[in-house]
DNA sequence: TGATATTCTTGACTTTTATCAAGCCATTGA
DNA sequence: TCAATGGCTTGATAAAAGTCAAGAATATCA
């Protein structure tokens, strides 16, 4: 690994004040891994080998089921995917794979579980870390179950706008059809919702969004803190 | 508190390798609290004042948006509810009402912050519980996703035969309204659905449910150990 | 017990979402 | 440059689920 990409992994928020020899120890034990798009990095239904963090690139988390397929979320640079199912040594319940060219650490999962008996303060870290995510996954249940897929879409686009400075024009970080999975709905259903939203003065052209009235698209989507805030 | 009621708690998985001292004082700061049915328990939106734990009862976690509203989960005793908001200090995501009169410890919040820090038993208690409350979100996530509803009730039918001994025979635990909220379906859906899968040898007559031929309705209810099965 | 309320079922209808098919458009690469 | 591929859109249609209304069954309680 490089030196500086080391440094950049001791900063991680899951090794906060945990002893810098273990974490150092941890590092050892894992790889910084580099994977093409559209690689398979985990599947449903196999034992967690590795705890998988992000350093890079774009991982889509999605589960498949009787030919269906459903996409749970789209994780970025510091974001960790599968740790209940490493902390709990169980298999995976979902399946991912690189969005785009991606380096992913990969944590061997034994070394987690001992850590976790091992180190206090990571065990809080993954104690935090594991609430964090089950809120997030709440908010996607509430999301899913409580919103027309319109809403969904207005929502979303309120957030990205946040997110990306409130200035409201943005560009999409992924394709129409990812965004469509990643927001519960077929392809097809999504154009249909970008075209019904033009009266609310949403504009698209390809992948640049522009957000002309905020207030009318509010109006659509109704936001929620209990559901789109991040910080909630 | 009586003495009983005490000595069963101390047994609660969450207090496992805990230092004694260390449950009789969180014990000695909570509550053990008796609740009507219907009475509300949690309020989404609120701040996380207690930790729920259920002695005795039923209860409903449901969340509401915009005149709509979602059942969660329904838990029993020996379950806790909204740890995660708990431990993170924030508001409650989702509501709770008893469904029948209940008895509940109530865990001040900052009670649970605070043996979080201090002992290592508790915290990686609640690490193991929030991986596993993680895992069962999920679970839900994918059965209302990639099912249709009458797949989710097959899937609920044989999950509660499996648990009540496999008889073939049991009896709705709670009333068709909260079942169908439950599964994520209109009342009359559930009725709809209970009729269809007559062809499949399930007969209903008011709350015991009768299936006559279990690999038939495998068939329409394609079981996933990755949705279905409790112990993956 | 009878009165009342609630739950449950069924029918008719609407809305939402998915599916299939065709065509367009943009990107890529020989 | 052109062909090909995949992504995106649009139309037609189907399937799934929700809504409204009415009546039947069941539970509750004075």
């Amino acid at each position: 690994m490089r030196q500086e990409d080391l440094q950049q992994m001791r900063t991680l928020r899951l090794f906060d004040g945990m002893a810098e020899s273990y974490v150092e120890s941890m590092l050892r034990a894992s790889f910084l891994q580099r994977f093409p798009a559209r690689v398979e990095l985990a599947r449903e239904g196999e034992p967690a080998d590795f705890l998988h963090l992000i350093i890079d690139g774009q991982v889509e988390v999605y589960a498949s089921h009787h030919r269906r397929e459903t996409t749970v979320s789209i994780l970025g640079p510091g974001q960790s995917f599968i740790l209940a199912a490493v902390l709990l040594d169980r298999v995976y319940l979902k399946s991912a794979r690189a969005l785009s060219p991606s380096r992913i650490l990969m944590i061997p999962a034994e070394a987690v579980r001992q850590y976790f008996e091992r180190d206090v303060h990571f065990a809080r870290s993954l104690g935090i870390e594991l609430a964090i995510a089950y809120r997030d996954i709440v908010k996607e249940l509430k999301n899913q179950k409580l919103r027309s897929s319109l809403e969904r879409l207005a929502n979303w686009l309120l957030a990205r706008n946040t997110e990306t400075g409130a200035s409201g024009r943005f560009a999409l970080p992924f394709d129409k059809k990812v965004l469509a999975a990643r927001l519960g709905m077929a392809p097809e259903v999504l154009s249909r919702s970008f075209a019904a939203l033009a009266a609310y003065a949403v504009s698209v052209d390809g992948s640049s969004v522009h957000l002309q009235d905020i207030d009318a698209l509010r109006k659509v989507a109704h936001p929620s803190a209990f559901i789109d805030d991040p910080a909630t």
